[in-house]
DNA sequence: TATAATTAAGTTGTGTGCAATTTAATTGTG
DNA sequence: CACAATTAAATTGCACACAACTTAATTATA
């Protein structure tokens, strides 16, 4: 009996914790985007960067860092496997040499059309209502602005 | 006007997506949690093991990642680092062969008191309400156990 | 009871994610 | 102008996360 409450009022019982939940929940995210990326050569990581490229064509890896936040130790190599996919080019700047300018290719901006049904099928394939999606939104970016 | 109306509701745009503020917020969850989780010599995923093991202080690898979602390509490497740092054993079932018990020892036991005040002080350093975490947790549980 | 099917861990390979450091270029200041 | 400070990427090293495969053991079944 006293094991129980005990165990029931543990503040380190997993399922008592918010941040496993958040764990879990972004990972299945990822891996539900998986097979939909797959189709674009795409992982997620690599997806987000092509949604902040569709935005603004062109942005320094800086950019894109404050954007995704990501540091310059995980998007050199991302931004390379995607420029050799042709995704992008990775050009140094004339004017500032410590600069380098990632910009779409053709291929990389024909890929939004194919890419503008995913939004959808995601929402689908994990069975979630918009409503529930604007609460998280809204819960998640409240928290994160502060 | 017509660009600013297109980028308004395009569904592409990543101030748009749900997915992006769910990814920031897991990272931001375990970044969060890295300096206090430091002082336990725990990395987050070995913080979530360590939170599975002290309700239970014997389980197999399969048990684990049940419970964990994680596979044994993530845990097997996982778990043989936290064997090296002494907070489990990692024994080969007599009864059979296939099975490796994962027991957390004395050392692993006794961190589980260092480690009581870590929730608490996690949602100080996030600036959350009991109240935020519930939604969210009622929220993401929700969608995940469909 | 052989043998096929299944199961549990482990291995290999790829791709993040981040800390810490390095390199090279630019900017600021005496 | 010289030199220190700062900045932008890149590099290095470590730890997940997962797909695909392998190995070894157990179970099911003809």
């Amino acid at each position: 009996m006293s094991l129980q409450i005990e165990s029931m009022t543990n503040q380190l019982n997993i399922s008592e914790q918010v941040c496993f939940p958040v764990y879990l929940f972004a990972k299945e995210i990822i891996n539900q985007y998986r097979p939909f990326l797959e189709e674009l050569e795409l992982t997620y990581p690599q997806y987000l960067v092509m949604l902040v490229l569709w935005e603004q064509e062109t942005q320094t890896v800086n950019q894109l860092g404050e954007k995704l936040k990501l540091d310059s130790g995980t998007l050199t190599p991302l931004l390379k496997r995607m420029e050799h996919k042709a995704f992008i080019t990775r050009i140094r700047s004339t004017v500032d040499q410590r600069i380098v300018n990632i910009t779409l290719t053709k291929k990389g901006k024909l890929l939004k059309e194919k890419a503008t049904c995913i939004p959808e099928k995601l929402m689908q394939a994990m069975n979630v209502t918009v409503e529930e999606l604007a609460v998280l939104k809204n819960i998640i970016t409240k928290i994160l602005d502060r």
